[in-house]
DNA sequence: ACTGATCTTCTAAATATTTAGAAGATCCTG
DNA sequence: CAGGATCTTCTAAATATTTAGAAGATCAGT
């Protein structure tokens, strides 16, 4: 055994899935423009085909045929993506301790008075959802 | 080409980290036995020794003789790798933005009131310690 | 110094990720 | 329907990650 294929998206998957986000369903065509693009990524059109066709094997992707090509859609939305591997972060790296990766968030990056107050108003707004 | 190694711990790097990071130095020996008793991963000493001097050469970790045994020992403490893992997710998931990432955390983990007030400690203490 | 125990180095293999060319399929246009 | 344009599938290669056996080095005890 060596290692098993990633729960969650890889490196280029990831930025495959931001394009799609933005905007879906593309075909091919236009997946490989924008990720050349976006991301500074210029492939050869039968590379994003084939991390394409990989993506909708993990299931990652929907696949729709309209004449000869195929248009590609994200199948769960950024949030359950991202969440899942927030999540996945959270339990390798911190053990699941939600206070200390924020602390280390808070640490480790540079933030202003102003993005504090928001990170605070957010929170606090969660408490208030959870009291009904 | 066709990627290059990653400038952050693998999967199984960062356990190893882990085991290190709670107490170091360490040889190979005693490494190998707690990746099995914390992370329920029995590796066989050569696979061990293997990740450990790859992890050198990345890197990741010191390595000291003592007799005919090597040990070792991270190179940086936690916080500053786990924090650049989270400036890696926080900037390929959420394009550097922070209150996205905590909105995020927010919306797909499941935090009581005990622990949204324990973070809003965490931000107001930095707020404060900021106007220093 | 010999032997067993213990460690390391060397080598190799399985699987994943990323990349892309060559060949085949399909559709539109004249 | 022939031909070019456009798409897909097939195949393959480079590199990374994870795993471990075999062979060589070293140390302690007799």
């Amino acid at each position: 055994m060596a290692r098993s294929e990633s729960e969650h998206p890889t490196e280029l998957e990831l930025e495959i899935l931001k394009v799609l986000w933005d905007e879906s369903p593309l075909p091919v065509r236009e997946v490989r423009a924008r990720l050349e693009a976006n991301a500074g990524r210029p492939l050869a059109h039968s590379t994003v085909i084939t991390m394409l066709n990989i993506m909708h094997r993990k299931g990652f992707l929907r696949r729709r045929k309209a004449g000869k090509a195929f248009f590609f859609s994200p199948k769960e939305e950024k949030q359950r993506v991202t969440g899942r591997m927030m999540g996945d972060l959270l339990r390798r790296a911190f053990d699941g301790s939600t206070s200390a990766l924020v602390l280390n968030l808070l640490e480790t990056t540079d933030l202003d008075a102003g993005e504090l107050a928001e990170l605070r108003r957010l929170i606090s707004r969660k408490a208030k959802e959870q009291k009904r």
